[in-house]
DNA sequence: TTATTAGTCTATCTTTTTTATAGGTTTTAT
DNA sequence: ATAAAACCTATAAAAAAGATAGACTAATAA
C-alpha cells in the first residue's frame, strides 16, 4: 500500500492540477479541501518542491503550483518519490535494487521472475499515466 | 514491497514444494537452507498452519508439508493473508477495503479507477501463478 | 515409561518507519 | 513596517516490522 504521505501528495496534485489557471495555490485551502493536516501536507509539498516537480512563492499572493503540465507528471515519478520502490522486492527493483538474501542464484529465481513481471505490468501503468489522467474519470 | 515475513514464506514455501516427496520438513533445515532467523520462520510457518495451508507434524521425524499441491496454492492467497492488501489504496483494495478519508466520490475519482487498474494487472498474475511456477524458471 | 525431538503458543522486546506537530526563519506584497 | 505565506529543522508519538525467549504439548523411540 502506498504510505499516507503519498496519497495526500496525489489529492494536493490534483487540487493543485485542477487549479493550474488560478496562479499560486495555498497550501491551507489544500488541507481544508482534501482533509490532511496542514502541517504534514506542507512537508510533503517542500518534499515535490525540492524535487522539481512543484514551485512556490512566498508572502502574500504565495502558495504552490505546478512546474510542468498535468500531462507531463507520471504517477510512478511521484510513487518513487515519496515511498521509494514500486516493484514487490527489492531483488526485482529498478530503481532501488538490493540482492537477495535469501535464494542462491536470482537468475534462475521463479518468484524473481514472477514478481518482475507484476512490476512490469504496473510500471506500464504508472508510468503511462500521468496527473491530467487522474483528474476527472472518462478524459 | 512486500514484508520480510511474506518473502520469508515464499522461500520456505518453496523449499517445502521442493521437497514434497521427503516428507516433513524441520523448520531449522528451511531456515539454515534459507538463511532465515529460525523463530521468526517458526511464527510464519506457525501462521501458514493455521490457515490451513500447511499441516505439521511433530516429535521425531515431524516437521511441515504442504496441504495441497504446489500448483493449487496462489501467490496472491499468502501476500494476502501474511501481508495484507495487494491494491495500492485502500479505497481500491478487494479484500480490505476502506473509504477514501480524501476524495468526494469514489466512484468519480480518477486515481481511484487508475490504482484499480493496477490492482487489476497485478491479480491477474498473482492469482493466476502458484507455487509451482515459483519453483524453477522456463517451466 | 522415560527421554528426546520437534512443533505450539504467547509474550515481550527492539528497531524502524510512519504520521504528525511545534516553532522559529525568511521572503514578498502592500 | 507589517502581515502573509512558504521554509526549515527538530522532535515526538504511534504503529508496524522484525526478532527473540521460554515454557508447553505431542509424538516417537529406546
Amino acid at each position: 500500500m502506498l504510505s499516507k504521505k503519498t496519497q495526500y501528495a496525489f489529492h494536493a496534485l490534483v487540487h493543485l492540477a485542477e487549479n493550474v489557471d488560478k496562479g499560486p495555490i495555498l497550501i491551507s485551502e489544500i488541507a481544508q479541501e482534501k482533509n490532511i493536516s496542514i502541517k504534514f501536507l506542507e512537508n510533503i509539498l517542500l518534499e515535490l518542491k525540492n524535487a522539481g516537480i512543484l514551485g512556490s512563492k512566498k508572502g502574500k499572493g504565495g502558495g504552490y503550483y505546478l512546474m510542468r503540465p498535468p500531462k507531463e507528471i507520471a504517477l510512478a515519478k511521484i510513487i518513487r518519490l515519496l515511498d521509494g520502490p514500486i516493484a514487490l522486492l527489492p531483488c526485482v527493483s529498478l530503481n532501488y535494487y538490493e540482492r537477495c538474501e535469501n535464494c542462491r542464484d536470482e537468475a534462475v529465481c521463479g518468484l524473481n521472475e514472477v514478481m518482475g513481471r507484476v512490476r512490469d505490468s504496473a510500471l506500464k501503468i504508472l508510468e503511462n499515466k500521468t496527473l491530467k489522467d487522474i483528474l476527472t474519470r472518462n478524459s
